[in-house]
Order: C-alpha cells, then sequence, then structure tokens
DNA sequence: TCTGGGGTCCTAGGACCC
DNA sequence: TCTGGGGTCCTAGGACCC
C-alpha cells in the first residue's frame, strides 16, 4: 500500500500544545496495563468450577446480548454484542453456559484485583472495571517481565482471575502490548525498541486505542491500514483531519506520553441510571415508578461522590429496533433552585419531568434520568432568592445510606419506587428488567455466599 | 419474541459583549 | 460592492471508550 501524503519526519508541529509540555520519548518503558482476560466470564468461573474449559457467555440487562465471552465462546463464533436470538442455535448446539449480567458480583471481584495490584506498583490508574494502568518507571527494564509474570500469577491464585500485562513507553503503546501479551503463553509483553515496529506493522487500524470506526474508515481510503502507517504519517495531515485525539494517539505510537498517569480519581462530572424496561411500558404511573427507582440509584452515586447536581434530565422512548411501531423519543432538562443530593427532591422533580414529555399511546422500552452541573457539597454556591439548603435534608440522607449499607439495598427507599406495594410473592412491574440466568451474589450478600458440599 | 449502560473529551457554532 | 472584529462562554452533537 502507498502512502498518499509526505512521511515522517517532519517536525514542525508544536510538540507542547499536544503532550502539555512532557520531554518527548523516555527511553524507558514506564507504564504498564493489566487487563483481565474476558473478565465477566471470568468471574462466572471462580465460584463455579464447573465452567472451567467451557463455552460461558454473559448478557446484557434484560438479557439482551452478549457483553462477554470465554475464549471457547469466542472460538464458535459468538461475537460481541450479539442479540441473543441470532446466536440461539450455537447456544444449543455446543451447550453453551448462559449467564445474566451480575454486576455486583464483577464490581467485588474487580475490587479486589485492583487492590492487589496497587500493593505492589507505587501507583496506579483504575481504567474500567477491568483495567488499570501500573507506574513502572521505578521497575528496572530487565525484570519487567518477571516481575509482571509475577505478579499475574499473584492474583491469579488469589482471586482466579487470569489476566495479561502489557508494557510501554506510553498508554496506547502499553494497550497494544496487552492485546499482543494476550496472544503468548506467559501473558506478559515488554516492548523494546527492536521489536515495537514488527508490531505495530502487524496491527489493524482499528485496533489502536481512540481509533473507533469512523476514524479508521477515513484513514484505510487514504493508505494509513497499519499503526506502523499511522506512526509515520504526516503529523500536520493527522492534525488536521483528525484534530488533537488524532495528534495526540499519532504521539504516542511514536512514545510521546500524551495521556500522564492520573492516580487520583476524580469526580463525576454527570450520574446517569437508565434501563431498557424488561417488557413494554403503557402507563405514565409505572414510568414513574421506574424513574423514581432510577433517581435513587444516581442520588446514591451523587452522595459517594460528595457531589451535589444542580440540573436533572429525564429521557425516555420507545423501541426504536421495531421500526413498524409508532416511534417517539423525548427528553427535558430542569434545573434544579438549588443543588441537592436529597433524594426524595430529586425523584419529585424527575417526576414533573416526566409528567411533561409522557405521551400516551405509545410502548415505551427505555427511561432513564442524568444529574450534571454537579458541585462538590462542601462548597455550594448560594443563591441569592432561594431558600437556604436545609440541613437535617443531608443528615436523613446520611442515616439512609448508612442503614442500607449494613442492612443491604434499598432497605430504606422511597416509597414512590412501588416496591412496598409488591411483596416478594407478587410479580414483577412490568418495567423491571428480566434476568433469567443470574448467579448469586456469592461476595456481596449473606445468604449468597457459596456453599463447600 | 429477543438488540446494554455509563462515561469522557473535543469541536463547531451561536449568543453575547465591547 | 461594501455591511466590524475579536474575544469568551455555553451547548449540542459527534466520536470514542469499556
Amino acid at each position: 500500500m502507498v502512502a498518499t501524503f509526505p512521511l515522517f519526519p517532519d517536525e514542525t508541529l508544536d510538540l507542547c500544545e499536544l503532550s502539555f509540555g512532557v520531554a518527548p520519548a523516555p527511553a524507558l518503558t514506564t507504564i504498564g496495563l493489566a487487563d483481565c482476560n474476558n473478565f465477566y466470564a471470568a468471574c462466572e468461573r471462580v465460584f463455579r468450577p464447573a465452567l472451567a474449559e467451557r463455552a460461558v457467555i454473559v448478557l446484557s440487562n434484560n438479557d439482551g446480548c452478549v457483553i462477554a465471552r470465554s475464549a471457547e465462546a469466542k472460538q464458535l463464533g459468538i461475537t460481541m454484542g450479539a442479540p441473543v436470538h441470532e446466536v440461539m442455535s450455537l447456544i444449543k448446539q455446543h451447550e453453551v453456559v448462559v449467564c445474566s449480567a451480575n454486576f455486583a458480583l464483577y464490581g467485588d471481584l474487580s475490587r479486589r484485583v485492583m487492590s492487589i495490584l496497587s500493593q505492589r506498583v507505587p501507583s496506579l490508574e483504575v481504567y474500567s472495571i477491568d483495567e488499570a494502568f501500573l507506574d513502572f518507571a521505578a521497575v528496572p527494564v530487565h525484570v519487567q517481565a518477571s516481575f509482571a509474570q509475577n505478579m499475574r500469577a499473584q492474583i491469579k491464585r488469589w482471586t482466579g482471575i487470569p489476566l495479561s500485562i502489557g508494557i510501554a513507553q506510553t498508554k496506547t503503546l502499553a494497550k497494544l502490548a496487552n492485546d499482543w501479551a494476550k496472544k503468548r503463553p506467559s501473558g506478559v509483553l515488554a516492548l523494546s525498541e527492536e521489536t515495537i515496529n514488527g508490531w505495530l506493522l502487524g496491527t489493524n487500524i482499528e485496533d489502536v486505542w481512540n481509533i473507533g470506526p469512523r476514524r479508521a474508515r477515513f484513514l484505510k481510503q487514504h493508505g494509513v491500514v497499519t499503526a506502523y502507517d499511522l506512526k509515520y504519517a504526516n503529523s500536520r495531515w493527522i492534525r488536521q483531519h483528525l484534530y488533537l485525539p488524532g495528534a495526540r494517539t499519532q504521539l504516542e505510537l511514536r512514545g510521546v506520553p500524551c495521556f500522564p498517569l492520573t492516580n487520583t480519581r476524580t469526580a463525576k462530572q454527570e450520574i446517569t441510571s437508565s434501563r431498557s424496561f424488561g417488557s413494554p411500558v403503557h402507563e405514565l404511573a409505572d414510568l414513574k415508578e421506574a424513574l423514581a427507582f432510577y433517581a435513587t440509584r444516581a442520588c446514591e452515586k451523587l452522595r459517594a461522590q460528595h457531589s451535589l447536581a444542580r440540573t436533572i434530565t429525564v429521557f425516555l422512548s420507545t423501541n426504536i429496533f421495531r421500526e413498524t411501531e409508532p416511534q417517539y423519543q423525548q427528553s427535558v432538562t430542569i434545573k434544579l433552585p438549588h443543588a441537592t443530593a436529597y433524594t426524595p427532591e430529586i425523584v419529585n422533580t424527575a417526576h414533573r419531568a416526566v409528567e411533561h414529555i409522557y405521551q400516551p399511546g405509545y410502548a415505551y422500552h427505555k427511561a432513564g434520568i442524568t444529574l450534571s452541573k454537579l458541585v462538590s457539597d462542601e462548597w455550594v454556591q448560594g443563591e441569592l432568592f432561594a431558600e437556604p439548603p436545609d440541613l437535617r435534608q443531608e443528615a436523613a440522607m446520611t442515616v439512609v445510606d448508612s442503614i442500607n449499607k449494613h442492612f443491604g439495598r434499598d432497605t430504606i427507599h422511597v416509597a414512590a419506587t412501588g416496591q412496598h406495594k409488591r411483596p416478594a410473592d407478587q410479580p414483577p412491574p412490568s418495567w423491571q428488567m428480566k434476568q433469567e440466568h443470574v448467579s448469586p451474589c456469592y461476595t456481596t450478600r449473606w445468604n449468597e455466599l457459596a456453599q463447600a458440599q
């Protein structure tokens, strides 16, 4: 493939603009990426050893589509994101083990893995539920691989979760090193100057971190097909067409860090809680119940990070995949009179919002709430004409949170979620999600502990 | 019949100001 | 034919991530 633009080097670009003034190209490999292998499927196996070596898949909420696969399931050709009904014949034919998502279990095992990692390296950045960037700067180059293998073995032994580790000069290269590490028996790869271009030549452009479908299509149209091509493409041209994100990715491929390791967890800038419904919802009353439930979850997250919200957005939609049915999507944003994390107030506001956008006659499929314009609860800007905040509200929420933490989620909840109306022997409301293959919460609920026979 | 949920960052463009 | 110009702030929407 012949590139249709001049090649690197072309040195006029201001590196400082892109890399926050970080000195170019440190000689050492300083960033590790630890990534759990097939994480959700691996979690399901931890307490069910009989699943080892069997094809296992984990489904999204409502058991809708495939969100994780064991290696065996991948081999059968079950693709990520596939709707379950499309792969049902494969599931039956090969007796694939099907699990509903159990995020309480995955979150808890994730915390254990991260805790072990944090004891082994000076600092780490938890990047997602199954990934963390590790500070390798202090580990001498010649022992990095063995150090990583030792850490990997410890995590497998202590938690049962397998993971791979890639080590490189930048986050983007560490992500790639991790992909390549997964294909090796050792599960570890430390990149060196001598080997890196060989690896990059064998890597498709769409497998580079932050190169999504759209940028990949554009790059391929212009002859940039591999990670190697992107590394040596003209940087002005990249800056012009892929803007800052593309330019940073290119520099990272060249070994210049543009995304520094950050170990402080920053508060989220917005918090969303939304779900697809287990079955279609028609009535406003049911939507209000669902929204009260989502608002409760969102407020819990809000208080957990010591924030208050100034704005709430409520949205609802019909099933966009059912093209023959009447479609309706709407959202509304309401500015709160003062920043708050008080669940009853947010539930009431969400109810006003949904009354405003609800249209009868539609089969609703999904709804949700987003809290935004978040501020710290320690530093609240007063409003000239608003009521001062009621300190009793804050105290009440603190008590509710601590009771629910101790006795279990929703021990105390707002009546608007409808839970009090429905004893356990009653059928669940139609908005509640469907989960027919959910595993026990082995590590987070006393009554679901694993038992030795 | 059946198609996830929760985030961040960046850019363009409008509103507004002097 | 010409119809200011430059700056800041805010928001919506796109692209991407897991």
